[in-house]
DNA sequence: AAAGCCAATGATAGCGGTACCATAGCGAGA
DNA sequence: TCTCGCTATGGTACCGCTATCATTGGCTTT
């Protein structure tokens, strides 16, 4: 009963049982345990019982942090949401993350949305884990951030936006369609005078553009817009309405940047005793699941979250298995969602 | 010119800047560049600055998978959310990453809520990567996936609820509080006839038996119950709204599941000519960031969802560092939260 | 029967860090 | 002056797994 009889486990080690062990339950070599769990068509199925068995009484747990470093393969992927989580992105993050645990990875979870610096932070600690791919919400600017991402020689997919310069891969679409779209499907209602509810945001900010030079085009007066900043609350947008209605009483349709800001133009016109659509008409962004059932219900811009997140799980996967994606810039688009936020207003028909 | 002048590193090396070279470049030993690094009190000003100057002119990230494997130490914490991913869970994720990413952890995200067989895959791949922590929504129920956890000896936080039996940790609520104070409350107001729209959910049928019991006790009828099953939507809401109307259409007041699907009892009794509060006064639970907003104001059960995210942060780290934490169990309440969607009705003034 | 091929298994050497122990140098205390 | 203790640094041996190459033995091929 000396020391001598224990195997002489170094102190170090965690205690938990290990491939070794279950290797010698077995009675065969690591690695033909490995590759009995890893890749069971290579082992003997004599072998394979013996390991399985083993695996079953012992209740090991593949660590798979040396796994990954012996084969650099995490099997992670990062996701970079920005910490204002709204809604709108959680049906991405929901389908990649299961797309991708489907298929054996993990999702690790960054927020960006701070400030610079500790945008890199984030980036450095995202790196720190060797990740597989990178999931962008957005997509990066240049700055030292996309530099050393650039350099780290991860697959990244940018998503959410459209640009001819991407990282990596991209899976977005086009604000500027969108704002051109929304423009000629109000025109098309005949409105005239309209407003529209931005956030402080640079795709709110190209969607705004084009909207305006597509009004111009044919000769409409310019939307009077409203910024509420960084908040995309309800309340932002009630305080939008508010001005919106002091300073352009005669507005007609209003273009907000989401949902919840459509929702609060809406709850204030209420609030006013207007009535939507028939004194004003409006519209969001986004079509979060509730919208589809308020009354009215509302006339959105549509963009399928669940479908990126699920591609981008694909893309990110083939490139971590070593395929090659192409094309690499895919426009998703969008689609304007007409529901009763925007009939035809009583003055117009 | 020989393969001899080559480092001869191996063709497995993954080719990326290793410890080895920042610390070939500083002029000083692997170990104590990585003491410059990770504690640089213990080094001299000197060598700190050699290897400072070396990270950044070679761009080191350290691998921590390899870190990680040779410290027992992962920094990484899992959290595993419902697959539903309300808004209400969001404040808490949002908070727990917060507080962890500040302190050098990383957020794994996990999704419950399909199958058993599937729970148990995700807490054997969450288990894989060897966290240091595991952050529960929820009480994981008796069976396969809670005795593996608790065989792993991974520290754990489950939340939203409260037992007497916790796997480790806990930082939750009662569920039989907010059903009796939520029918006191409602009962303060003089309500007599009431009804209750609750998801399929263990928790929403102990808010619902205790505030039956409630109404008992005071010899009030009990209330009319509309079960909406998994869905927690809108438009469940309406549904459940037009069953009370058509079967009990003298309800004063209805408490629900989940402020939206208060929302969506709201827009059918809206769409119905009714008001709220005046004809039927209505109460929703989680208090989202926009409930307070609408017209009416919605009176709410609030959880502080951040402060349990930043809680169980705190708690899974004192774990992951050694250190006690005492008690394990919190309670942190709730607030009724009183607003417009519960002022007294006419018929009762 | 010798050579060639393939499937199954094993031995070895890392992956990129850190724990642990050893050593050198130096000022303080006896 | 010698020992002690402390700080700064380094050597070594791993953490638990897999890439890579080697070996074995049976079966086909000619």
């Amino acid at each position: 009963m000396t020391d001598k009889d224990q195997p002489k486990r170094s102190r170090r080690s965690s205690g938990a049982i290990t491939l070794r062990d279950v290797a010698m339950l077995a009675g065969v070599a690591p690695i033909t345990a490995s590759r009995a769990i890893n890749t069971p068509n290579q082992v003997s199925p004599d072998v394979l019982r013996k390991v399985q068995e083993a695996v079953q009484r012992t209740g090991y747990v593949p660590n798979r942090m040396a796994g990954g470093l012996a084969s650099s393969r995490s099997r992670l992927i990062a996701a970079v949401v920005p910490s204002t989580v709204v809604s709108v992105f959680m049906e991405t993050i929901e389908s990649l993350n299961g797309t991708l645990f489907d298929a054996g990875y993990q999702l690790m979870l960054g927020q960006s949305g701070y400030s610079i610096e500790r945008e890199e932070v984030l980036l450095e600690a995202i790196i720190g884990r060797r990740p597989d791919g990178i999931f962008i919400t957005g997509i990066l600017p240049p700055g030292k951030a996309r530099t050393r991402l650039l350099a780290s020689g991860i697959p990244v997919v940018e998503t959410w936006d459209l640009t001819p310069t991407p990282i990596d891969m991209l899976i977005g679409f086009s604000h500027s369609d969108i704002g051109r779209e929304v423009a000629q499907f109000l025109m098309s209602k005949a409105y005239k005078k309209m407003a529209i509810v931005r956030a402080e945001d640079e795709r709110a900010d190209r969607r705004t553009v084009s909207f305006q030079e597509t009004l111009a085009q044919q000769n409409i007066a310019p939307a009077f817009v409203v910024n509420v900043g960084a908040s995309r609350s309800l309340k932002s947008g009630r305080e939008a309405m508010s001005r919106i209605l002091a300073q352009v009483p005669d507005t007609q349709a209003i273009f907000c940047s989401s949902d919840l800001l459509a929702l609060g133009v809406m709850t204030e016109a209420r609030a006013r005793g207007l009535t939507v659509p028939e004194d004003i008409a409006v519209m969001g962004f986004g079509d979060v699941p509730f919208v589809a059932d308020m009354v009215p219900a509302l006339t959105t811009v549509r963009i399928n979250g669940g479908q990126i997140g699920a591609l981008a799980a694909r893309f990110l996967m083939d490139r971590a298995e070593g395929r090659t994606v192409d094309p690499r810039i895919i426009d998703m688009g969008f689609s304007i969602i007409e529901r009763d936020s925007t009939a035809l207003a009583k003055t117009l028909t």
